[in-house]
DNA sequence: GTGGCTGCAAAGAATTTGCATGGGC
DNA sequence: GCCCATGCAAATTCTTTGCAGCCAC
């Protein structure tokens, strides 16, 4: 099991970080702005470049990525951890029907923690929110079904 | 694949739940106040008045359940899925290091969606807030494992 | 050159599901 | 009695890991 004391640690490594072909083309499927994609759907995209990588490898630097803070690991909805490449703070929204992912370009709201300071007996560091609603497509009634 | 239209689906039949042995001490499981348990831990726990009970069953119940609106799945951390009975809106604390769920008992904000309704194409139907911190136990460096 | 990184495959963890039987209503 | 619910076990899905060779620095 991967305790806090492991990733503090790792976050320290940042600077080892090898840029292989491998970790450099999974950053870059992960610039795609508004992508919030599966680790699957990162190899299936590197794959078209690197055909031969494993999934192990992408699960691997997307762990790394994310203890060295370049890359946000989300547990949004039930299914699989999505990632995203954390440029600034954001919030997301889910949609209930199709499951689909996007931003909300909404500044950070800084007083939540204030209000939470005052009924918890936690230091609180920080918080993350995320919406529910319908996307576009779905509003509609429509079932289709989005990409990541 | 479970779809959104299983969801709403199930969601009508909530009439129809019959109330068994297991059901019943599942949720009597769940109303511990301050729990938030994962369906192992429910099973463990159930499992002492109802030692051949299934972790099937236990599964089963509380996806039924949460379809009925009787319990809430949480997606928090990145753990296992996390089970809370639904009497009233609140928010969630999480440690950061050893990963201990805790009430928020702060009133919901409900200025909130209507911020990320000016800035989303969504249909803004609700939020999920989870803050993160320290824990009392963790505060002073311990190293302690918390329970559910 | 060396230590981190990779591909491969197997293992592991969490959750779901098929099926025959049992029990609530 | 009907039909949902259960126990059991196998199957799925997602993620991690051991290991020998490889490559970035």
């Amino acid at each position: 099991m991967v305790t806090i004391m492991d990733k503090l640690q790792t976050k320290e490594k940042q600077s080892d970080l090898r840029m292989t072909r491998q970790r450099r083309l999974i950053l870059e499927e992960l610039d795609t702005p508004g992508m919030h994609p599966t680790a699957d759907t990162v190899y299936q995209r590197v794959r078209r470049r690197i055909p031969n990588i494993s999934l192990g490898t992408v699960y691997r630097n997307l762990e790394i990525l994310s203890q060295a803070g370049m890359v946000k690991k989300l547990h949004i909805g039930s299914g699989q951890k999505r990632y995203d490449r954390t440029l600034h703070r954001h919030y997301h929204v889910r949609c209930v029907k199709c499951g689909f992912i996007s931003d909300v370009p909404a500044e950070p709201f800084g007083d939540l923690e204030e209000a939470a300071r005052g009924s918890s007996e936690f230091d609180i560091l920080g918080h993350d929110l995320e919406f529910e609603g319908l996307c576009e497509n779905c509003k509609g009634d429509g079932i289709q079904q989005h990409q990541d």
